[in-house]
DNA sequence: TTGCAAATGTGAGGAAAACTCATGTTTTCA
DNA sequence: TGAAAACATGAGTTTTCCTCACATTTGCAA
């Protein structure tokens, strides 16, 4: 998924793709766009980050920003695959070995918890993932990182209640992650106070869905 | 609420207020604004309305719209705020007389059905809610209108369980109504089974929450 | 090495849409 | 009845995204 930077769709249609950067030189500048986007959402959230800006920031000219980048959103698309890839890996290592409720319990708290660590310290996933409705592209693949990550809960669930309703466990356990996601989402925008009642009080309900039942 | 047309802010920034309108005929006119702009929005969602067109359809100039709505967000928050008035007076008299559980129990589904189905049945709706993260003024109306509605959840659980800790009711009862919504956004983003399916989910899931503890 | 094609780089300018403002018209009311 | 306040207008300004014609650099085969 490196070099994937032909972004996604927009409003239904297929934005058009662009060159991959095939050379040393426009890897690194690829970079230094990313870097430099990175950096403006942190600072004024990716409405206000301006292309200009973002070409500027990366020493490169506007036409360059372009060629690698079909439009404004292809850049957060990009910025957005690479934390939902990095947080897919963590969640399958955490959920992997689960073999009974007792692991179940402590994996998804712990789960619960780094993500939320995650969302209050990271700027641009937070500014990026509140902008996902918005935008179909971003909606999509939340969605699909979404699915992946509650394919995970779904494996331990069909692993500790092989009787139950596979299909039931899997509407289950995407209601849990998405209602995770919104948790996050709600938690992050309210006092610091009442965001950790949130997310322990979501901890709490999705457990007792999740090991009882 | 019905004249307050002075819109809310952006970025944290106060948007400047517009007169409101205290004539038969400005009234009239503004009420044929917020009409043009609900349909263009039911035709192509928010983001694709365009100010010109709602001012050409409305039958009014583009000066006249902004005379009476400082920027574009300003329409869609007006929209926004009827809707919440509406469904905040559905919703306390849905919850006002529960007395018991199995009351409680009722209520609380109809009343979810009844969302869902208003969500599957509009279009405006639909897309001002979907937007809502990356407004902010949006997001502070439907946070409020959220803590509102949450209220009433409140004041039920309260009548129930009088021996419970008040402070924990409150965060549960929010987190309930808040995941809601979350789960009326996912499920009307997907297949219509598979929506149904999530909904079903989220009100067993509410409801062992809501009832037991 | 040379030379050419492909890849990359550039920024002035086109395009689209939000929003302003100087000016004209209608309503209200003392 | 007349003046002030409210309302109406739309050409024009501004802002931002994005394109494109042309320049430069790199990879590579002869």
């Amino acid at each position: 998924m490196e070099g994937s930077t032909v972004s996604g769709s927009q409003d239904g249609q297929i934005a058009l793709p662009r060159r991959a950067p095939s050379q040393q030189r426009s890897r690194e500048r690829v970079e230094r766009m990313l870097a430099a986007a990175s950096a403006l959402i942190a600072e004024q959230g990716s409405d206000a980050m301006r292309m200009g800006e973002v070409a500027e920031r990366a020493g490169v000219s506007i036409g360059s920003l372009y060629q690698f980048f079909p439009d404004k959103r292809a850049i957060i698309w990009a910025l957005a695959e690479r934390y939902t890839a990095e947080s897919q890996a963590c969640i399958s290592a955490a959920l992997a070995d689960v073999i009974d409720a007792e692991g179940l319990r402590r994996a998804f708290s712990e789960l619960v918890d780094i993500y939320y660590r995650l969302f209050l310290a990271s700027p641009v996933m937070r500014d990026i993932w509140s902008g996902t409705q918005a935008d179909k592209a971003l909606r999509e693949l939340e969605l699909a990182d979404s699915r992946a990550n509650a394919d995970f809960l779904t494996a331990v669930l069909k692993r500790l209640r092989p009787a139950a309703d596979p299909a039931a466990l899997e509407t289950t356990a995407f209601l849990i992650w998405q209602m995770g996601e919104a948790t996050m989402r709600l938690a992050i925008s309210v006092e610091r106070q009442e965001g950790d009642d949130l997310v322990a009080a979501y901890k709490r309900m999705a457990l007792r869905e999740l090991v009882s039942e």
